[in-house]
DNA sequence: AAACTAATACGTAATAATTACTAATTAATG
DNA sequence: CATTAATTAGTAATTATTACGTATTAGTTT
């Protein structure tokens, strides 16, 4: 968690105990996403008093300095930077076991081929389906 | 319209006149996004006491269907189907006048390639950006 | 190490957004 | 037109998110 701390300074941020806690539980969750309703519910463990609009704020400025990303397909869902070294990237999520693995090739030339005098910002990719394990365990239960 | 109620009879559908009424009104919306509330706002107009859950189900359904898409970013925005010919395909947006802008190619060979063993069931893709209009527009407004 | 200050957090409440559920209504079928 | 299974109304509950004034605190300065 050293890393996180450096970047909350980094972007001026200061380090408080409920980031630096907040950042400690969202650490364990790198292969998969957790809701926020279950990180609200571990905050009030440690902080009863603990406001909505803090977590909800400094989820949404650690995504925006690249320590948290959310989940496309369901923004209740968050989950702890898996790539410091290509902060973009995609996520293939098994719908299965909810295991998130992350996309090495990123396609962005083609779409902006097909959209001249296009300016292209930003895109959202993920897919879904069973990772390479649920697809054995499936497999091997239909036969 | 006709071709959204033959769609809807094909799967088994009752045709009442609230759907046709809420497809009259989404048919509207083919390159841009309008919201869940909006709707409800215009469907309340002629039902003064439609049932949000009426209006929250239909529009699934006719996402099932393929009558209508949500945009995926925000989920509280719909717009009716644009390709009926290739239901599947993805949206540029553009972030300044929202108008959508259907993608042509899919590269999801891209992402199933890089993923050995496992089994893709589907994708979500989005891109945001200015569309060409606002591009000069708003390249002229800065010279 | 005390004081300062801007950022952060608390506490409470409001607002959206969505879902639940039972009774009443209605489209489709024969 | 009678039947029935699907659909809708009406009402309320739940979930998710945002708002905002006050209090607290991390980081800095004196």
């Amino acid at each position: 968690m050293e890393k996180a701390i450096e970047i909350l300074k980094k972007n001026n941020y200061k380090v408080t105990k409920q980031r630096t806690d907040l950042l400690d539980y969202l650490g364990k969750f790198t292969v998969q996403y957790v809701s926020i309703n279950q990180i609200t519910n571990y905050m009030h463990t440690i902080y009863p008093g603990m406001s909505n609009n803090t977590i909800y704020r400094n989820l949404k400025e650690f995504a925006n300095i690249g320590l948290v990303e959310y989940q496309e397909k369901d923004k209740t869902l968050v989950k702890y930077q898996c790539d410091f070294k290509n902060k973009h990237h995609h996520h293939f999520v098994c719908t299965n076991c909810g295991k998130v693995t992350e996309l090495k090739a990123c396609p962005i030339e083609f779409f902006t081929d097909q959209l001249p005098g296009y300016t292209v910002e930003g895109h959202a990719i993920e897919v879904y389906g069973l990772c390479a394990d649920c697809t054995k365990k499936l497999k091997t239960a239909k036969s």
